[in-house]
RNA sequence: GGGCGAUUAGCUCAGGGGUAGAGCGCCACGUUGACAUCGUGGAGGUCGGUGGUUCGAAACCACCAUCGCCCACCA
């Protein structure tokens, strides 16, 4: 093995081999655990976000095989409508086309070139991640099974009036031409201003104003509504104002809706582009009159001169013709809500179209109840309140997009205007009758991505068919995914697994957080704060950062300003840290918040925790060596040490499967740190050096030693496996045979099964009592500048008969641990010599100090020790002399505070006294 | 306007009714036969504030402050 932990090495062909091999593929026992992987975009490149959620789900997945379950990761990309249809516009924008050069049919195809070409990117990097999907399984949304599946669901909805078709307000992306649902909508604060207009009331010299943020839509006004109670204007209700430029007349109307106190009480009420307005209007029968065109410009019917004018410039112009009319009566800042959509960035504009909608009441009814009553659970749990608020003020959804890219709707209309839905124009022809002479045309809408998203946990099953898939299956076991699609996703699988796959599409959902950079902000590529996990693999030189960080930027004049930062906080670019590193720290971030700050400390420090388990895999395999000629392998190691590591291991192991029932993934990876670095390295390690080490010791004592060794580290790599599927691989092909285990794979092998030794609390006293003794040692060593390996000299000063048992027992192990040259018992009634002093219970371990200790130093140094101690004990005892403390506190709590102050006490008059002593020597 | 989360060591974060934890960073010493991507020792916090519950609160409750997120029709 090489001296340092090299990944680059050990990755690639482990997963490649496991792959060949077919270890993905679901072949447990009885109970089955599947996960639907959140699918990416087909076209897309991985990022943190996929990164971290993918080694949460592969890290289940694989814990689960090793249980012996019958596993499924089910694997499948996203056709992304509007993201994928951008990308491949911009395409053809820079080859100076647009996509009504190609036409539908050639677009498309276009498209689908694109996902040959760049589909398969992001699949070669979940291989990088290590991810064990089933290959064999993936799906894409608009595989044929997968397309027909959204056809079902779209007939069968239509057929029980769940789907409608209607011409309403809808947010409408002027720049892409498409409607979007209430979730694609941004709004963000932005500065504007509140103009207020002077309408005159016709036949009357008295005028109205209205205070507007959106001057343009005047034109299209059909009221102006003030709230009934409003006794200022009682008397206009009723009357007609003259609506300025347009010159026509509208009423003026009293509706509850309008707030008083809020710019001048009256509201100019435009219906047709405005949400509230549109309501309005309808309880008011008010006519709607449409502005726009499709690019959000003036449209014909509107006065001559706005007319093709874009509504910001419209809006100037309209601006400046009544500053001149004098119908502006005053502009005020004023900070208001811009809707934009979340792909273009454009202001969405309500706009009066011909849509698709689901109507979601009805399903969201068994939604709300499958996670009321436990069907479904979340995690952490309070995201559930988040899904009812949503679930309980849900709107019908949107779900046709006027785009090329997608399922489309199985609609067809005839010359009248009638509608059909159907598989096929045959289908629809057949089912409804109509001759072929009658001509046909498909609507040229397709479905909101979503739509076929909310399908996935049994569409990738086989569903509609009967496949043993989705009786093995379904209902998945549990959902991994952001808190950001919760609404988009999360509630729509449920509603739509409820009515289509009879049951709930997942058990649990699990809710993890948003990945940031290491200020907490989120990583955009216009920040230029984006991080590729492919780059901390593999790492990647400061030129290359830079120039992939400033590359492609949609605004330019951003690049020198990144490429500082980043020259900043990279000065030597990333080093390559290897996949287990990274998916060890994604584990550990894996905490319940919301945000997770990306800290590259973190992910160096796990680098190096790969090593350690890397060297001491070299130490266990360079020692053991002896355990291959050894015919059994059923040694039975029952030294105090192993029995101690056994138990620790054993403990560890509980900690890890209980923390992942809990998707504690932190906790899990933390106890396996803690466990590795610090029990087996750092003390097992040492022990059992001193046996193997010792000339003196039996054979049958180093074998078994041996084995310990070798079959403690078999076992952690199966818990770790999970987390670090590559360092574990390639480190347990070696340790296997040592430690006399069979088997061409770490993915064959079963999680440890858990056993409790009867002697474990007696090995457990047996090391505490060691190890005090040699942090004892070492504190005096630390703390005195004697150099490490400086063998000493120790006198153990008052040992009762226990520590002397104990003593006789682990001589070997503490002389080697503590690096001691020899240690002589004294009674108390003999002469000390001046020394340095650790406490151990009733007995002093005394370091001479004979020109190694500066007697004020070590005065100095207890002294400290004593007033730690003297305000512990005050502590307890002030507990103790509380009576209702020792009445009402449960009586063990009491004893354990006795028994506190008992061993303060004895610390006390131990360190007093060996502080006079060396006081009365430096004194003579 | 509602809702949710966060506030613990210099930094990033765990924890949780019974004497405050980890990693990184910092200081000192160290090439001890796995590992300097290391070892040993050390320094460092009145757990955001104020009240309350309790024998006991950093933890539970209420309120407040600051930061962040989500939802919502004030033009």
């Amino acid at each position: 093995m090489d001296k340092t932990y090299q990944p680059q090495n050990i990755e690639q062909k482990h997963y490649e081999r496991w792959e060949r091999e077919g270890r993905f593929k679901p072949a447990g026992g009885e109970a089955s655990f599947c996960i639907v992987i959140p699918p990416p975009n087909v076209t897309g490149t991985l990022h943190m976000g996929h990164a971290f959620q993918d080694t949460i789900m592969d890290t289940l997945t694989r814990y689960h095989r090793l249980r012996g379950d019958n596993t499924l990761w089910q694997h499948g990309t996203d056709h992304a409508g509007i993201a994928t249809q951008m990308v491949v516009e911009r395409q053809l924008n820079a080859e100076g086309l647009s996509k009504h050069d190609l036409g539908r049919d050639a677009f498309i195809e276009r498209v689908w070139d694109w996902k040959a070409s760049s589909g398969g990117r992001i699949n070669g990097q979940l291989r990088r991640m290590g991810a064990s999907v089933d290959w064999s399984r993936e799906r894409f949304t608009m595989d044929d099974g997968l397309s027909a599946a959204v056809q079902d669901v779209f007939i069968q909805l239509f057929e029980e009036d769940l789907i409608y078709r209607g011409k309403r307000l809808v947010n409408w992306d002027p720049v892409l031409h498409t409607a979007l649902s209430d979730l694609e909508v941004l709004s963000e604060d932005e500065q504007g201003s509140l103009w207020h207009f002077r309408y005159p009331i016709e036949g009357s010299d008295e005028s109205v104003t209205v205070a507007t943020t959106r001057p343009e839509t005047m034109l299209g006004d059909t009221a102006v509504a003030l709230h009934p109670d409003d006794e200022r204007y009682q008397h206009l209700v009723g009357q007609h104002v003259r609506l300025p430029l347009v010159d026509r007349l509208i009423p003026v109307i009293a509706d509850d809706y309008v707030d008083p106190d809020f710019g001048t009480g009256c509201v100019k009420i435009t219906p047709a582009h405005d949400f509230n307005d549109y309501e309005m209007g309808q309880r008011h029968n008010l006519p709607m009159i449409n502005v726009f065109t499709d690019d959000a410009a003036i449209n014909d019917d509107m006065p001559e001169d706005y007319r093709g004018l874009d509504r910001f410039d419209a809006r100037k112009k309209l601006l400046a013709e009544f500053e001149t009319l004098g119908v502006l009566e005053r502009t005020e800042p004023h900070s208001l809500k811009v809707p934009r959509g979340d792909r273009s960035g454009a202001v969405v504009e309500p706009y009066l179209t011909d849509q698709w909608y689901v109507k979601i009441a009805p399903l969201a009814e068994p939604a709300i109840a499958a996670v009321e009553n436990g069907d479904i659970k979340f995690v952490p749990e309070n995201w559930s309140k988040t899904y009812f608020d949503w679930m309980h003020n849900i709107q019908d959804w949107c779900i046709s997009r006027q785009l090329w890219w997608g399922h489309r709707i199985p609609a067809w209309y005839d010359d009248n205007g009638n509608v059909y839905v159907g598989k096929t124009e045959q289908d629809v022809r057949s089912k409804h009758g109509i001759a072929d002479a009658v001509a046909l045309r498909q609507d040229d809408d397709v479905l909101d991505t979503w739509f076929s998203s909310a399908l996935w946990p049994f569409s990738t099953l086989g569903w509609p068919e009967k496949t043993p898939q989705m009786s093995d299956f379904y209902p998945t076991s549990v959902l991994v995914t952001g808190f950001d699609i919760i609404f988009f996703w999360v509630a729509r699988m449920i509603m739509f697994g409820l009515k289509f796959a009879g049951d709930v599409p997942f058990r649990e959902v699990y809710i993890h957080g948003l990945i940031r950079d290491q200020d907490g902000q989120k990583m955009s590529k216009s920040k230029g704060n984006v991080l590729d996990p492919i780059d901390l693999i593999d790492g990647i030189d400061l030129e290359a950062l830079v120039s992939k960080r400033t590359a492609g930027l949609m605004q330019p004049h951003l690049a020198p300003r990144i490429e500082k930062a980043t020259r900043r906080q990279f000065p030597d670019g990333i080093p390559e840290f290897g996949t287990d590193a990274l998916r060890f720290t994604f584990a550990s971030l894996a905490t319940t918040g919301r945000d997770i700050r990306f800290d590259l400390g973190r992910i160096e420090g796990y680098r190096n925790f790969c090593n350690k388990l890397w060297n001491a895999s070299r130490f266990v395999l360079s020692t053991t060596e002896p355990l291959l000629s050894t015919t059994s392998h059923t040694i039975v190691d029952d030294s105090f040490a192993g029995r101690w590591i056994r138990s620790r291991f054993t403990h560890m192991t509980e900690q890890v499967q209980r923390q992942l029932a809990r998707y504690r993934l932190d906790l899990a990876a933390q106890a396996i740190y803690e466990f590795t670095w610090h029990e087996y390295c750092d003390w097992y390690l040492e022990l059992s050096k001193a046996t193997l080490y010792d000339d003196d010791a039996s054979s049958d004592a180093k074998l078994a030693t041996m084995h310990t060794l070798a079959a403690t580290l078999e076992g952690l790599l199966r818990v770790l496996h999970p987390f670090m599927p590559y360092i574990t691989e390639e480190i347990w092909q070696r340790v296997a045979p040592v430690a006399g285990v069979s088997g061409t794979s770490i993915c064959d092998t079963r999680w440890p099964v858990v056993a409790t030794d009867s002697s474990v609390a007696e090995a457990d006293h047996n090391m505490a009592w060691l190890q005090t003794f040699v942090l004892g040692i070492r504190q005096i060593r630390g703390e005195m500048d004697i150099a490490p390996g400086k063998r000493l000299d120790v006198l153990l000063v008052d040992a009762t008969k226990d520590d002397r048992a104990r003593y006789a027992d682990n001589a070997r192990l503490i002389e080697k641990l503590a690096n001691l040259n020899s240690v002589t018992f004294v009674d108390g009634s003999d002469e000390e010599p001046p020394s340095a002093t650790a406490m151990h219970g009733e007995m002093k371990i005394c370091v001479p100090m004979a020109g190694l200790i500066d007697i004020d130093k070590e005065i100095d140094r207890l002294s400290k020790q004593l007033s730690k101690s003297e305000t512990d004990l005050a502590r307890t005892e002030g507990k103790l002399g509380n009576p209702s403390f020792v009445e009402r506190a449960p009586e063990a709590v009491v004893a354990t505070e006795k028994q506190r102050a008992e061993e303060h006490r004895q610390q006390i008059a131990l360190l007093r006294e060996q502080i006079q002593s060396l006081r009365d020597i430096d004194a003579a």
